[in-house]
DNA sequence: GCCAACGTTGGC
DNA sequence: GCCAACGTTGGC
C-alpha cells in the first residue's frame, strides 16, 4: 500500500461521538465548512488513519478510525462545494488522551490541535500520531498499521 | 483591496 | 459565561 497519512479530526460528542461511530459502523465525516479543513479532507486516502478528538465537553482524543472512502460531495451541503469522507472505527484508546496531556508533552506541543485551535481536520506526523497512541496506552493491530 | 464589524468555535 | 482566535461579510 502507498504511504499512509495520519490525521486528527474533531467532533463535538454531543453531536456525534466515537461511541456513536462504533454503534453505526461507519459515518460520513461531513459538515466541514472551512477551506483548510476541506483541503485536508480531500487529501485523505483509503487506509489513512484518523485520531478522533472530542471537543468542548471532554477535550480528549478518544479513538482511532480509518478512511474507507475518499472525498465525495458532502451530502449535507446543498451548494455542492464541500466534501465528506467515509470513516469507520478501528479501536477506542485504552485511555483517552486529554488536551492537557497533549500540551504537556513536548513532542506534541506544536501540533495543529494546540497551535490552531479552530481547525477541525488536521494532518499529523507519523511520530505525533504514534506518540498519542502511546499516551493512550494503545497498540494497533498489524492489520491496520 | 482594505479593514471594521460581526459570527462561530472552542478553551478556560 | 467569558473571551481569544479567526473566518466572513460588507461598506468605502
Amino acid at each position: 500500500m502507498a504511504q499512509k497519512n495520519y490525521w486528527l479530526v474533531k467532533t463535538e460528542p454531543g453531536a456525534f461521538s466515537y461511541q456513536d461511530l462504533e454503534k453505526t459502523g461507519w459515518t460520513h465525516w461531513d459538515g466541514v465548512r472551512n477551506h483548510q479543513a476541506k483541503k485536508n479532507l480531500s487529501a485523505m486516502k483509503v487506509g489513512d488513519l484518523v485520531l478522533i478528538y472530542h471537543s468542548v465537553t471532554s477535550k480528549e482524543v478518544v479513538g482511532v478510525g480509518k478512511i474507507t472512502k475518499e472525498a465525495y460531495p458532502d451530502p449535507t451541503d446543498e451548494t455542492k462545494k464541500w466534501v465528506a469522507v467515509r470513516v469507520e472505527p478501528v479501536q477506542a484508546l485504552k485511555q483517552p488522551v486529554s488536551l492537557q496531556m497533549v500540551k504537556e508533552t513536548p513532542a506534541l506541543a506544536d501540533i495543529a490541535l494546540v497551535r490552531q485551535a479552530r481547525l477541525s481536520v488536521m494532518l499529523l506526523t507519523e511520530a505525533a500520531f504514534q506518540k498519542i497512541l502511546d499516551l493512550g496506552k494503545t497498540t494497533l493491530t498489524a492489520a491496520v498499521r
